[in-house]
RNA sequence: UCCUCAGUAGCUCAAUGGUAGAGCAUUCGGCUGUUAACCGAAGGGUUGUAGGUUCGAAUCCUACCUGAGGAGCCA
């Protein structure tokens, strides 16, 4: 294995004289009259190694070998590079091809591909500059919030996967279950859920938030990080069928709390992700974002406008636009909406608050106006709405009132006793927000495809890899 | 799921009813401490699929498939 110190990224940064040995993929080969020259990267970094091999030092039938995708060691001594483009080079001393790819059936060139081109190549995208800068980038995202909630103290809990709360019609939910579908389907009988591996209906989670409110009411802030799923037939450049959520749950946290931990929550991923990646934001900038770093400088310049509902409909309606929505108290914000409000009217990251309550969750704390909640969606540019939250319902007596109401839309009290139990014993005010980590990363990277930032993507009738 | 657009060589694209082409990639040859290397040549196609109109269809019509954008749902 490719042991801490001997990384390509490594090597690039390391004085002339050492002798190492580098591993990875050919990006492209050169030939000089006496030399060859050998892109390599082993996909710690956005710049590649290049590797100098004199001619003659391994047999012409291998170096035939090493062409575009086939992997290399190459043993050698880190060397001052004679040519433009890098400080240092590796001069081989000894070069073994572990796996060839023929250069007529290699599916990837050493030009440029459509994105869309990459996508259908799943096995193979990874090892392009592109998806390297992103899932290098996937990966710094993921490591500062997991630094931003530890260096606050938040635990970070989990939260099941499979869930049997059919959870508030937060979107279609893919079902989970051991019955013999086959064995059903001819008995002509509807299947008993009863008879099932949990002894009832089950679900692939669209949210953990109902158990981290458990959790925040032991540990007080407390936070997700997982899979999600939704089983809607979205096809979008925004949507996922299964996607990673971030959910951090607070106790002793009104809404005003929220929105402020939102906020900083942000900025500080922009500013640890520009901190560790700018070679790879560099790329994506340069090919996809020319607005990229003022995209990202928008987050951390100033402090994020915060407006209510009513205000954001108010504003839309002076606009002096037409919209192809009705702008009236008590529609919800549509996309067009959010994108004026962010993109053009305040052109920063918008936080909106107070919504009717009849078009947001059951477990949205009623405000005393008794027509909104305490709810927040952060809107930012170019993605829209990256994060939505709430304080919750923490009256025993309101939240009961309202899980009746809604009855006849088939929400069952029954199923939710834990969690009015939540409001009996030891209750207390508290708030959290679900942010999408490919929508972030979307806004980080600058890619305008939500299934270019994740290495897998699952969408509507794609699970190929 | 609805609306719009697109599908031609491995890739990016041209050809608007009349002989399917270019650049890159690939192969071969040449040149060169090269770095989107360069120069020359060659191979490479059932124009997404199935029907239809026409003397003749990549081109027009119908259905389907696939992809993209927009909408809804949301993160």
């Amino acid at each position: 294995m490719i042991l801490p110190g001997n990384y390509v990224r490594d090597l690039l940064r390391s004085a002339p004289g050492a002798a190492v040995t580098a591993r990875g993929w050919v990006k492209t080969r050169r030939d000089g009259k006496n030399v060859h020259f050998i892109q390599l990267n082993d996909g710690s970094s956005p710049t590649d190694l290049q590797v100098v091999l004199d001619e003659g030092l391994v047999a012409a039938e291998v170096v035939a070998k090493i062409t575009t995708g086939a992997c290399l060691s190459v043993e050698g001594e880190l060397v001052a590079s004679l040519g433009k483009g890098q400080a240092v080079e590796l001069k081989a001393r000894t070069l073994t091809v572990h796996g060839a790819a023929n250069p007529e059936d290699y599916p990837l060139q050493k030009k440029k591909h459509n994105l869309e081109t990459l996508r259908p190549l799943g096995h193979l995208r990874a090892r392009t500059n592109t998806f390297g800068a992103v899932f290098r980038v996937r990966n710094a995202l993921a490591r500062a919030i997991h630094k931003f909630f530890q260096d606050r103290g938040f635990l970070y809990v989990h939260t099941p996967v499979i869930s049997s709360s059919d959870a508030e019609g937060a979107g279609s939910m893919f079902q989970v279950t051991a019955l013999d579908l086959d064995q059903t389907a001819r008995s002509g009988e509807p299947p008993d859920f009863a008879q099932d591996f949990f002894g009832r209906r089950t679900f692939l989670t669209v949210s953990g938030q109902l158990e981290a409110e458990i959790l925040a009411l032991a540990f007080a802030n407390v936070y997700t990080f997982g899979p999600t799923f939704r089983a809607e037939n979205s096809n979008t450049p925004r949507h996922l069928a299964e996607f990673y959520m971030i959910e951090p749950e607070m106790a002793f946290c009104d809404l005003k709390d929220d929105q402020d931990l939102a906020e900083a929550f942000l900025k500080s991923l922009v500013e640890q992700v520009l901190g560790d990646c700018r070679p790879d934001l560099e790329f994506l900038s340069k090919w996809y974002e020319p607005e990229l770093f003022k995209n990202l400088e928008v987050v951390l310049a100033g402090g994020f406008e915060r407006i209510s509902y009513t205000e954001a409909v108010a504003l839309l309606q002076k606009s002096g636009r037409s919209w192809e929505f009705p702008t009236e108290w008590g529609c919800d914000l549509q996309s067009e909406h959010e994108r004026y409000l962010t993109e053009e009217l305040i052109k920063k990251p918008v936080i909106v608050t107070n919504y009717p309550r009849e078009i947001k969750a059951f477990y949205m704390r009623s405000n005393d106006d008794e027509k909104t909640v305490a709810a927040m969606d952060v809107l930012v540019p170019r993605i829209g709405e990256i994060i939505g939250g709430s304080q919750r319902e923490e009256r025993h007596d309101v939240l009961l009132a309202k899980i009746r109401e809604q009855a006849a839309r088939g929400m069952k009290e029954e199923a939710y006793w834990w969690y009015l139990e939540l409001r009996r014993f030891g209750g207390v005010e508290h708030a959290g927000f679900g942010m999408g980590f490919e929508r972030m990363m979307m806004y980080l990277t600058g890619m305008k495809n939500i299934r270019d930032v994740i290495p897998f993507p699952r969408t509507p009738g794609n699970a190929e890899f």
